[in-house]
DNA sequence: GTTGAAACAAAACATAA
DNA sequence: TTATGTTTTGTTTCAAC
C-alpha cells in the first residue's frame, strides 16, 4: 500500500519546526503554518508532503483521552514467555495486540519479552484481561501489573 | 489554559465513528468526514468542537518514526526511587519529561516508580541518558533498561 | 441536535520566474 | 524555493427546523 518510500532523507531546521507544529496542533491550515515558518504555503505544503511520504510523518492522528471513553484506569502488563516458548513471540503479538483494551504494544529484549499498555473500566477489567489474554496462554510464564497514574506522551523529540 | 471542560459526556456511535476517523487522519478535511458519517458538514464539525473541548480529543497531532529522525533505537527504563525520596517523585519526574529524548513518561503504582520511553542514536546515547538523568540522582535507588524491539500503538479503542 | 445556504477562506495545481 | 493566477474545494456561521 501507499506506505513510504523509506528514504532516510536528512531534515533542516524548518522541518523539525514544521514537525513541532503539526505535533500541536495536526489541523492547522498550511496557510498558517506557512505563516508561521516564514515561507510560501507551496512550499509548506511541499515539505509537509515530502515528510510523510519519507515516512517521517507515520500518520496524522489525534490523542484521545481513554478515561473519557469509559476507561479511567490505566495498566502496564509485563509478559515474559516460557523460555522454550520465544519462537510463539510474533503469534502472541498479534493476539495481544487485537485485544480492545490495548493501547499500546512493545516487543522487548531483556528480562521481560512483552510490554502492553492498557485501558481498563476498573481493576476486575484489568484482572480479566491479563486472565484472558494472558495466564490463559501456555507460552506464557508470567506477567506483572502496574497502574499507571499518570501518562504523557511527549511531542516528537525533534 | 483553554483545556477542557472534563465533562464526562456520552458519545454515540456516530461520535465514536468520528474518532475512528480522526485516528486514521487527522487532516482529512470536515466534509470527507461528513460525507463518511452520512451528516451534513456542519454537524460534523459541530461534534468534533464537542469532542475537542469535553477534552475527549486530547489534541490532534502526529506520529512521527523516530528512526526516521535519526534515532534508530529505542528503550524502556524502570526507574526506582529510594524509598526516602517518594516525596521527590514529582519533581523527579518534571526534570525527566524534559530530556529531549523523552517519548513517554508513565508514574506507576507497583515495584517501580516511573517508566519511561526514549529514542536514542546508539546504545551510548542511552547509556548516557541513563547516566545523566537517572544514575546521578540521589533520589533514584536503581534503574532497568530494556530495548525496544517493535512498538506499535494501536488506535483509539473506540 | 441537525440542517442547508451563503459568504468566506483555503487548497490544489500549474506554470513561470 | 517562490509568486502568482485559476479553479476547485472546504470552512464557518447562523437562522430555521
Amino acid at each position: 500500500m501507499g506506505q513510504s518510500k523509506k528514504l532516510r532523507m536528512q531534515l533542516d531546521p524548518l522541518d523539525r519546526k514544521l514537525l513541532m507544529l503539526l505535533g500541536g496542533n495536526a489541523r492547522r491550515t498550511n496557510q498558517s503554518l506557512s505563516d508561521e515558518l516564514g515561507i510560501a504555503p507551496s512550499t509548506c505544503l511541499s515539505r509537509m508532503k515530502t515528510l510523510k511520504e519519507a515516512g517521517i510523518i507515520d500518520r496524522f492522528t489525534i490523542d484521545v483521552e481513554p478515561d473519557a471513553l469509559g476507561f479511567p484506569l490505566q495498566a502496564l502488563i509485563s509478559v515474559r514467555l516460557q523460555p522454550g516458548a520465544r519462537h510463539l513471540m510474533a503469534k502472541v503479538g498479534e493476539e495481544l495486540r487485537h485485544a480492545p483494551e490495548i493501547l499500546q504494544f512493545f516487543v522487548l529484549g531483556g528480562a521481560e519479552d512483552f510490554l502492553v499498555h492498557i485501558a481498563a473500566k476498573d481493576t476486575e477489567h484489568i484482572r480479566r484481561f491479563v486472565l484472558d489474554w494472558l495466564s490463559a496462554n501456555p507460552a506464557v510464564a508470567g506477567t506483572q501489573t502496574s497502574l499507571v497514574f499518570e501518562h504523557a506522551r511527549v511531542g516528537p523529540a525533534v
